[in-house]
DNA sequence: GTCTATAGATTGATAGAC
DNA sequence: GTCTATCAATCTATAGAC
């Protein structure tokens, strides 16, 4: 067994996740049409030959990172959520945690959007995108106290999403108190 | 007084007309940045001079589509909305209308996303789309009968976005029933 | 498997005719 | 005020060296 053989294919793998980690941030930021190939193979710190190696073309890296992300942050969603005892305080912590993450990436609301809006043009996507949500909603279920707790999770994620979207363009028109109001109201549903 | 004098700047006006029009249909279906400066113009039956001689550049464009579509769909929110007398009627035509408008433009949320993105991005368009929300917030919280009509409206508008969402990308996961329930339990707020 | 170099197409924007 | 022609920059993708 050779020492230094991880070059084999790990350096295949490391690149992989590379390419991924930057189109996830760099998407968030410019957007998808936004981040061209060139950058963001540069902020993979790689170049453009090993991002077509790897992904075939734009689109190939694009569909990887929705598949990618697909299983990443829904495991965020439910966190701190059964850590806590009453049901008010899970409602913040759910709240909390969706409008400024623990890990700093106030940005991947805007990669959310934007995987959304090319899903939604691009047939090849849209599956994936869905299953995203889905399993978004079972997770988010599985811990709710509610009569129908997959109907409950979907009204949740709606109004948490759409808060977010009217808070992020206007900071003074959605406070913590009306959130955590309708996110209550919600879950008699 | 000369009879086709209307070319002197009534054609200006309608140029500009037109390329509003179609920046709001093409971008719709491409996207801020799938939309060229050269497609845009070719929409609207111009060129791209026309285009530069109207509003300096595409930015230009973009904010002036902003400004202009601030006031048009705040207006269709609360449309049928004070026709009808029960209060579920009401919740009803007000999903019913957000998911298919009533003049066929279901792409019109996609073009909400798109400016919003845009918005975030953009400083300057900023403030113009945080106008759009606080209009379509008083609009709809003029006909709700809520003790905080303005949090109200707020929470409702939130879920209607969050739904469609969902329900764009997954036509099953949301029915109307569950919509409705959800917009129900919230008016209590 | 990754990099360098480059081809071919498209982009945003400008200049001058009308 | 609008159009035609065109430039420079940028983009996606490919080919060949290593």
């Amino acid at each position: 067994m050779a020492k230094t053989q991880q070059t084999q294919q790990e350096r295949r793998a490391d690149t992989r996740q590379r390419l991924l980690t930057a189109a996830r941030d760099l998407i968030a930021e410019r957007g998808v049409a936004g981040a061209s190939v060139d950058a963001l193979a540069e902020a993979a710190q790689r170049t453009s030959g090993a991002l077509y190696a790897q992904f075939g073309n734009k689109d190939g890296l694009l569909l990887a990172l929705v598949d990618h992300w697909k299983d990443t942050t829904a495991n965020a969603i439910a966190a701190e959520f059964e850590a806590t005892p009453d049901i008010e305080r899970r409602l913040r912590a759910l709240w909390g945690n969706f409008v400024s993450p623990p890990d700093g990436a106030e940005a991947w609301v805007l990669l959310e959007h934007e995987l959304w809006l090319y899903a939604c043009r691009t047939a090849a996507a849209q599956a994936q995108v869905a299953d995203r949500y889905q399993t978004a909603r079972e997770q988010l279920a599985s811990a709710l106290p509610a009569a129908t707790p997959t109907a409950a999770a979907t009204l949740l994620i709606a109004l948490m999403i759409g808060l977010e979207m009217q808070r992020r363009i206007d900071p003074d028109a959605v406070s913590d108190e009306l959130a955590l109001a309708g996110l209550s109201a919600l879950l008699s549903c």
